[in-house]
DNA sequence: GCATTAACACGTA
DNA sequence: TACGTGTTAATGC
């Protein structure tokens, strides 16, 4: 009865021919880690203990970061890549889907609520994922006023992007869901690493909305014409956030 | 109709 | 060369 290490789920999800150089870029990223919007307030004695106890693994792109069901022993951060989180219906069918770039973090949710996890996190292309355990998350919520606030912003914060994501899906056309997931991707309060440009394929935006990527391409010539971003190659900029947030679709 | 898949040519890293 | 992008045609709901 040794529940402290194991982490199969994890372990699938690691590249394994990655795992011997795993050290070398720990420290690496560990700078990435302790450089979060959560971590800046730390004390030095809890950024110590952030960076000893959160373990880095590089997940393959289409592999899993975390699956629907699993325990939930870690809070979870994109160090560098992208990942998406879909949420399922019992059913299976997926009803949502959000963009988690470098510089977010995600889970708490199910951290908090002590429940299996109720969605799928897959890495869309490579990505450094931290796994903080679950005593730490814990610890840092005990002591540190900083770091409550920043829970608090981000869940309030996403709990408006799901309210509004609903809407969204029911009421509005490919073009604008696109929209409102490329200002979602980009929302500065959740994700203030990612600046005004966001290093996405067509493709991966194609799997985040749930539209082909022949759809995306002519979505996104789209939004162009309207001057809300601006394409390039393997990635666009974003012009004008306000703009994509409110994007209605010009149909009607 | 509208979106998807399949297939192709082209340009870029 | 390998991969992402832009486009078109055929197919499906």
């Amino acid at each position: 009865m040794a529940p402290i290490g194991t982490r199969s789920t994890v372990e699938d999800a690691t590249v394994g021919a990655r795992v011997a150089k795993r050290t070398a870029s720990t420290i690496s990223y560990n700078a990435a880690l302790l450089s979060a919007r959560w971590a800046r307030d730390l004390t030095d004695e809890l950024r110590r203990r952030v960076s000893a106890e959160t373990t880095i693994h590089s997940v393959a792109a289409g592999g899993y970061v975390c699956r629907k069901g699993d325990r939930v022993e870690s809070w979870i951060g994109v160090l560098d890549g992208l990942v998406k989180v879909s949420s399922v219906s019992p059913e299976g069918k997926s009803v949502s889907f959000i963009g988690v770039p470098s510089g977010g973090w995600f889970g708490e949710g199910s951290l908090l609520k002590d429940e299996p996890r109720r969605y799928d996190a897959v890495a869309l292309r490579s990505s450094i994922v931290a796994y903080m355990p679950r005593n730490t998350f814990m610890l840092l919520l005990d002591s540190s006023v900083p770091f409550n606030r920043f829970l608090l912003i981000q869940l309030n914060e996403r709990l408006g992007q799901f309210v509004a994501m609903v809407e969204y899906d029911r009421l509005l056309g490919p073009d604008a869901r696109l929209a409102k997931e490329l200002a979602a991707l980009c929302n500065p309060l959740l994700y203030p690493g990612t600046g005004n440009t966001l290093p996405v394929s067509q493709e991966e935006l194609a799997n985040l909305v749930g539209l082909s990527r022949q759809r995306v391409n002519q979505g996104l010539r789209q939004l162009e014409r309207a001057r809300l971003v601006r394409v390039g190659y393997r990635g666009l900029t974003l012009l004008d956030l306000d703009g994509l947030r409110r994007y209605e679709d010009g149909v009607r």
